[in-house]
DNA sequence: GTGACTG
DNA sequence: CAGTCACAACGCACA
DNA sequence: TGTGCG
């Protein structure tokens, strides 16, 4: 694996060029001009270095800009990603007339784009033809999209193009206008690779086109192939090899397997690869570990310096850690809003769900230095503030992830949440009933809620509120308020009576939940149910009489929210929209 | 799951 | 070295 | 008043 190096980039930016940035490479400041065609190496005074510098011109031989630090401060302007081969607007710039067709692509593969949404007011009409058009995206992209806002201003864009696993960036120089059946040079992409081991099979002399594969179990299993990404050496070496030591049929040459090599793709379909390019090799390798399952670990690019251990161990009775840690990955851009922020408390189950667990919400001595932390009163809290973090605590077996209502630091609730809680399992539907009814008070109040499954039993209706607006004083009040017309309305289903001995089974509507200190489970998190259940965000219309928390193990849930979206997008969004003084006045 | 402490 | 322990904290139910 | 549960 190659280091990248360290770039830093120029404050000045002169008009008209391309980005510039200045290098320090072998103890030389190195001015290094980078453009879509390649790179340009010079000294300060204008000196060529190409033929100095080697290793960077190989560099931009590779073409492997990922390396280069992109801020959104920086002078350039982040667009979007996409899909080169699903949306190709960038291909085909000048061909904006053909919406009917980006917007089908768009409706297909939605959840690739990301980051569009910086506009300046010395924006191009392309920039505002797009922002027009993304205002009509699917909703999934919009969600993305809103997501991604709340992390913008700490984050660097390549963080969250990882995060999110997405293809990568497209940028452009803040300046740069859109030039119709002009190929600019002020506009750039960034891949987002990952980059997967697997050894060679096959060799075809009729498109040069190198065939790869992994084990699963003793099997061998093609992945893909590949044609790209060789410089000349390393093809002529491999088509010898080949042809020395490989059977031909028609025009392809096979080879047992012994060659391993590294690959860059954007995915792996229907076992072929997406847009791939030959990375490097890897001699260091035998092919027996190059297996599936290493493979579906790239893919889902599992950050490489969060250490995982005892992977294989069954941590429910149907679900080995291994791909809890997968499903804690993939939902991480989901779940983290909900976390960053507030003081955090796991329940953990190093052996599994049926033995013993404990609690946990100091930071350990011995917790790497990205797990985020809150110092408060001479105690240090863990603050699960990072994709790392999160798949750290995942490592350590923490099953399930509770926060309290308040920010860290913060002394008022940002959210008011009601626990319906039925008392057994099989009154799950009263539960729904209750969130129904709820909801519909809410409505009439202009209040903005959103439900979840609790992964246990019940549901939880939540209501975002700008942190400040109300003490927890006042939403106490409201939630009595509320949980008092309820009670009202079905006597027979709710109580708020205290008394265990006098709810008579009813369902009991726990305003005292909410509270200063009091933690509930964060959404998406997995329960500690033989099922995996996951604290599941509903959209309302899914609150059915054949509803049930089981229906949401984690398993399921990656799938869910990439064809369905995430229920709590608006989250953050309705935060602001509330009506306050109703509330207060209720 | 991990480090610290205990015999 | 093997075994054991800690890793939250608060109200409520029940005795 | 103590202990156990959630």
């Amino acid at each position: 694996m190659k280091q990248p190096m360290k770039l830093t980039m120029q404050d000045e930016l002169p008009l008209g060029k391309d980005w510039v940035y200045e290098v320090k490479f072998d103890g030389f400041r190195v001015i290094l001009t980078w453009s879509i065609d390649g790179i340009e190496l010079t000294s300060r005074n204008g000196k060529d270095l190409t033929e100095k510098f080697p290793e960077i011109t190989e560099l931009a031989a590779i073409h492997k800009p990922e390396h280069l630090p992109l801020k959104l401060d920086g002078e350039l302007v982040i667009l979007n990603t996409a899909y080169q081969a699903n949306f190709p607007l960038l291909q085909q710039r000048g061909r904006l007339r053909n919406e009917k067709k980006i917007m089908d692509a768009a409706e297909k593969r939605p959840a690739t784009f990301i980051a569009f949404d910086i506009l300046h007011e010395e924006s191009s009409p392309y920039d505002r033809r797009r922002a027009d058009l993304v205002e009509r995206l699917t909703p999934l992209t919009t969600d993305r999209l809103r997501i991604i806002d709340s992390f913008h201003e700490e984050e660097t864009v390549q963080q969250l193009v990882f995060l999110h696993l997405a293809e990568g960036i497209v940028a452009k120089h803040k300046q740069s206008a859109y030039n119709y059946d002009q190929r600019s040079k002020q506009w750039i992409k960034f891949k987002n690779w990952r980059t997967i081991p697997c050894f060679l099979t096959t060799y075809d002399e009729a498109n040069d086109y190198y065939g790869c594969a992994v084990y699963v179990e003793d099997e061998i299993v093609s992945i893909g192939k590949f044609k790209h990404g060789l410089t000349s050496d390393q093809s002529d070496t491999l088509r010898t090899f080949f042809k020395e030591n490989g059977k031909k049929e028609a025009t392809i040459w096979s080879l047992p397997p012994s060659v391993c090599v590294e690959v860059d793709c954007l995915e792996v379909k229907d076992k072929e690869f997406r847009e791939p390019l030959f990375h490097d090799f890897r001699f260091d390798l035998s092919p027996e570990e190059c297996t599936y399952l290493s493979a579906e670990w790239d893919l889902a690019m599992f950050p490489t310096n969060v250490e995982v251990s005892n992977s294989e161990k069954m941590l429910w009775p149907e679900q080995s850690k291994r791909n809890y840690l997968l499903y804690l990955r993939r939902i991480a851009p989901y779940m983290l809003p909900f976390l960053k922020e507030k003081k955090l408390t796991v329940i953990r189950y190093p052996d599994g769900i049926e033995a013993t667990s404990f609690f946990q919400k100091h930071l350990p001595d011995h917790a790497p230095g990205y797990v985020g932390a809150w110092g408060e009163s001479g105690e240090t809290y863990l603050l699960c503030s990072n994709l790392n973090t999160l798949l750290w605590l995942g490592n350590q077996a923490s099953i399930e992830f509770h926060t309290p209502f308040q920010k860290a630091g913060g002394k008022d609730p940002d959210e008011i949440v009601f626990d319906l809680d039925p008392p057994n399992s099989e009154a799950f539907q009263v539960a729904v009933l209750a969130a129904k009814l709820l909801k519909h008070l809410l409505d009439e109040l202009g209040v903005q809620s959103f439900v979840k499954t609790s992964g246990s039993k019940g549901l939880q209706v939540h209501i975002p509120i700008p942190e400040g607006a109300m003490t927890y004083k006042e939403t106490r009040r409201f939630t009595e308020s509320l949980a008092g017309l309820l009670e009202r309305e079905r006597p027979d289903l709710f109580t708020t009576e205290r008394l265990k001995k006098h709810r008579k089974g009813r369902l009991y509507l726990d305003y005292v939940q909410h509270a200063e200190g009091k933690t509930i489970v964060a959404p998406y998190s997995v329960r500690a149910k033989a099922s995996a259940a996951v604290a599941t965000p509903l959209f309302w219309h899914e609150l059915t009489d054949d509803l049930r928390p089981e229906h949401f193990p984690f398993h399921k849930m990656i799938e869910r929210v990439e064809t369905l979206g995430c229920p709590f997008s608006h989250y953050d969004h309705a935060r602001k929209e509330q009506p306050i003084q109703t509330m207060k006045t209720l």
